[in-house]
DNA sequence: CTGAAAGCGCTTACAG
DNA sequence: CTGAAAGCGCTTACAG
């Protein structure tokens, strides 16, 4: 059997309530009976009980991970990575991160994860976009969450942002500078703040370059649903053909540009000399496309690690205002520029 | 404050024994107190709070889920979803999936993942190649664990293996009724047993209808790391060029496939007509490439869902003589061949 | 600076 | 069929 805190105060001799005071670090102890408990520690290996620890303060010790199912069997990865970057950051204070997966149609009756039904987290972290009533049940019940790459409109919660704007406005004034005059744009689903704020990007990118006639619809193709390399292909055809003058696109994500790539080969236009194309991730794949796809890069592992420490504080500051944190993104040019 | 079990003993006006009883479906209660019981639970809404059950009962109710950080993060999701599928399973006994990862030079020294410094699971899934440092120490610790797609040589551990060499064999044949004579094979990593297989099942395959001579060294191209595109590319150059009458491959996993399917369109020829492809997983990229490949499918969230259930009997049942649990693989037929 | 005691919210023999 | 009591392994005021 694995040593209690029982077998450390006898072995050391003192009681259990000052074993416990090294552990935690509280109180004042005399320093010899700390190295003499904590020299017993070490020799008989011990290490305190999550369970009993967390039914004694109070507290769960974990953090919810919840994503919606589509999102984490994407084909190309990039919720997973900001997982990992909370995985990362929880190691740290022994936390763990319980990931789970919620449908579309999301009912807080029948589908709530079961950390949340039995009150198991001390906190949650949003991946993506989620669905509404479950940010109404968190909100309602007052559990501690954050929002990923996420936002509702006209609410103050407290989340994790990406610098879609500045993203997209980056990318676009490169494209400008390398002498592209007309730009179109590929997108998906509106429904996603994060690809509304990459459009504004590219559209003011535009104006402040005296470029308002790539503004006309025509430039512009979007379809509201999830994004995929498919939409990418679609739009790519779509705009090329009408519109032959165009040398570059913008495209919302990675995923679109990788479709947007294989339409612009099956149309024998050659990349980049004819057609630049700027994606926005950085997932993996954009470095193993061909050719290798220009891009803006989100950093996933810090985002991740971002969400861990500001539902970490919530946690122990709960009357803390709701905040938003935005992570800088970088430009990085490859083949398809 | 959320209600505890005493709240619903006084509520119904009986002892927290008997509310322990029916909330745990164990010995005799009457028919009307539990109904009594029940209603109250309901009407309050209440849920046993986990780490006050866990420490009572000495169990965690976790298992964890280790993956080498390289396989998780890989450009193609395979193991993501075996998480998944083991995460579906656990949340109809309430179980957790802890799910975190070790790096290849691991020290059980220092690079313990915490849940297992902490004891805070009762069983773990080693999902892939993992170290075998951190098999050695599960196997000394006595922690009960299944290794999932992956083995250890003369060792008779708990596992769950995919169906390879029949998967193979299987692929092979299709190939071969379809007319090809020339086979050829492109794989990575021999470290992996999963290869081996397949490469076994390609070699048996040819005998059996009498294609000896596709297996000359010539007709296979594999190197010794973890497989990817380029390893394919690499591969179909080399072996196509050489030997131009080749007019199929067999490819160990569907990255490496996508990686042959570049070089055979580098090299101008037509897939399927001059030369076909066959893939292994049935990863989600498969069914998006052109022409889409056809492949061995591999149930990942069977895969996880088994994993599960073998994990959840072995705590059951902790003298249970190690097992191994084969899951069947099926025939994908796309464009490809 | 240290110890005795109460308490966290459950489960589980054991009586009756 | 039900309840009183002990116990799981910790933390945390409170005395001293």
């Amino acid at each position: 059997m694995a040593p209690t805190i029982k077998d450390i105060a006898n072995e050391a001799g003192v009681s259990i309530s000052t074993v416990s005071l090294v552990l935690n670090q509280k109180g004042y102890v005399a320093p010899q009976t700390r190295s003499r408990i904590e020299s017993v520690i070490q020799k008989l290996n011990y290490r305190p009980l999550h369970s009993a620890r967390k039914l004694a303060t109070q507290q769960t010790g974990n953090f919810g991970f919840i994503i919606w199912e589509g999102h984490f069997s994407e084909v190309e990865l990039f919720y997973s990575q900001i997982f990992l970057g909370m995985e990362y950051a929880a190691r740290h204070n022994d936390y763990y991160i319980l990931l789970t997966t919620v449908r579309e149609e999301f009912d807080p009756k029948t589908d709530l994860p079961r950390f949340l039904r039995y009150r198991d987290v001390d906190g949650v972290a949003l991946a993506g976009r989620v669905p509404g009533a479950l940010i109404d049940y968190l909100d309602n019940q007052h559990v501690p969450f954050v929002l990923v790459d996420y936002e509702v409109p006209g609410k103050n919660f407290n989340c994790i942002k990406i610098d879609n704007y500045n993203g997209a406005f980056q990318a676009v004034e490169t494209l400008i500078k390398t002498g592209r005059k007309h730009i179109a744009f590929v997108g998906g689903s509106f429904f996603h703040p994060s690809v509304k704020e990459r459009y504004r990007g590219y559209t003011e990118a535009l104006d402040k370059h005296g470029l308002k006639h790539n503004r006309s619809e025509d430039y512009s193709y979007c379809e509201n649903i999830e994004t995929s390399r498919l939409i990418g292909e679609k739009g790519a055809m779509r705009l090329l053909e009408n519109h032959p003058e165009i040398d570059a696109v913008f495209c919302c994500n990675d995923t679109t540009a990788l479709g947007v790539i294989s339409a612009v080969q099956r149309l024998k236009k050659r990349i980049p000399e004819d057609v630049a194309i700027f994606g926005f991730d950085d997932i993996p794949t954009a470095e193993f496309s061909s050719p290798k796809l220009s891009t803006i890069r989100v950093p996933k592992l810090e985002i991740g690690k971002e969400a861990y420490k500001l539902l970490y504080e919530l946690i122990q500051n709960p009357r803390m205002a709701p905040q938003t944190r935005m992570i800088a993104v970088e430009t990085i040019l490859r083949e398809s520029t």
